[in-house]
DNA sequence: GCGACAG
DNA sequence: ATCTTGTCGC
């Protein structure tokens, strides 16, 4: 029982979904709220969460949540929480918060109850924020419920509001030159939504970063720039290959530990950056 | 009927 | 999201 999920919920469960979107919408904050936040250096900033939900191949239910806390600026793994979740909701573009977001709270409050002092001041969350079809994407829905700063984090373009990824677009993206640079994604109605980021110097596909909650676009760009050491910044790419290692562990393979060191992400790792130079992939730790 | 579609 | 090795480039 419990295999399959119904491939699209009915109009009125879609329906009352928009109509807590729009009921939460209210209470985003689109600007910084702390002091480390407009800071040039971030000092005060101690700490930076990832999440992300991993799913079991063939299976439309069974998925793995995690919850990371890296230490800054070193970007070290402090906290790390996997847990295999049953999901009630299909995947609905556009709904994606109404999938995930129960399970990535459920993580929250459990460091809050387990080691309160771990809390991370900001939360990079797989997905969009205000860059949204109803301007509330995941970031800003699981900002609102934790009441956390949270900065939407997207690996492509969501259509929306008269943004394509059309020839233009892609000719902006061509013109990014080196890592942090970035350009506006301006909605049809003038607003900027969010920004195209070249996360890396050798790196082709932009991030699409949007505010959340309680943090401000420019801080939101800037923060996920100085968490990258690939395309991905380390908070979720963490969160993913934790989350993926956690399902393998668990279900995968009973033999060999699946990866023994960082795999994942297709083509993001940078071609030579003397910036990181000869850095430390082979770092195992896994603090508590 | 056809294309679009965060994760 | 998931299925996946080697390979090209600096």
């Amino acid at each position: 029982m419990a295999e399959e999920l119904p491939g699209s919920p009915p109009e009125e469960t879609l329906s009352l979904w928009k109509r807590e979107q729009a009921r939460l919408k209210a209470r985003v904050v689109d600007r910084d709220t702390e002091a480390w936040q407009r800071d040039p250096a971030f000092s005060g900033l101690q700490r930076v969460g990832g999440v992300d939900v991993s799913f079991v191949k063939g299976d439309s239910v069974s998925a793995c949540a995690s919850l990371v806390v890296l230490s800054y600026p070193e970007l070290k793994v402090v906290y790390e929480d996997c847990r295999m979740v049953s999901l009630t909701a299909p995947y609905v573009s556009g709904f994606l918060a109404f999938r995930e977001v129960p399970f990535l709270v459920d993580a929250v409050r459990r460091l809050q109850e387990k080691d309160p002092h771990l809390m991370p001041q900001v939360l990079l969350v797989d997905g969009n924020g205000v860059l949204h079809h109803q301007g509330f994407g995941v970031a800003c829905h699981l900002g609102i419920l934790i009441d956390l700063p949270c900065i939407g984090v997207a690996k492509k373009l969501l259509q929306v509001d008269g943004l394509e990824n059309n020839a233009l677009h892609k000719e902006k993206i061509r013109l990014l030159r080196a890592g942090g640079d970035s350009f506006p994604l301006m909605g049809g109605s003038g607003t900027v939504l969010g920004m195209a980021l070249k996360s890396h110097d050798h790196s082709t596909k932009p991030l699409y970063i949007s505010v959340g909650h309680k943090i401000s676009l420019e801080a939101a760009v800037r923060l996920t720039l100085v968490c990258c050491r690939f395309r991905v910044p380390e908070p979720v790419r963490q969160a993913d290959i934790r989350s993926r290692d956690y399902i393998r562990r668990t279900l995968g393979v009973p033999g060999p530990p699946a990866s023994g060191r960082e795999r994942s992400q297709k083509a993001q790792r940078p071609k030579a950056c003397p910036q990181w130079g000869s850095e430390e992939p082979a770092g195992l730790e896994i603090t508590h």
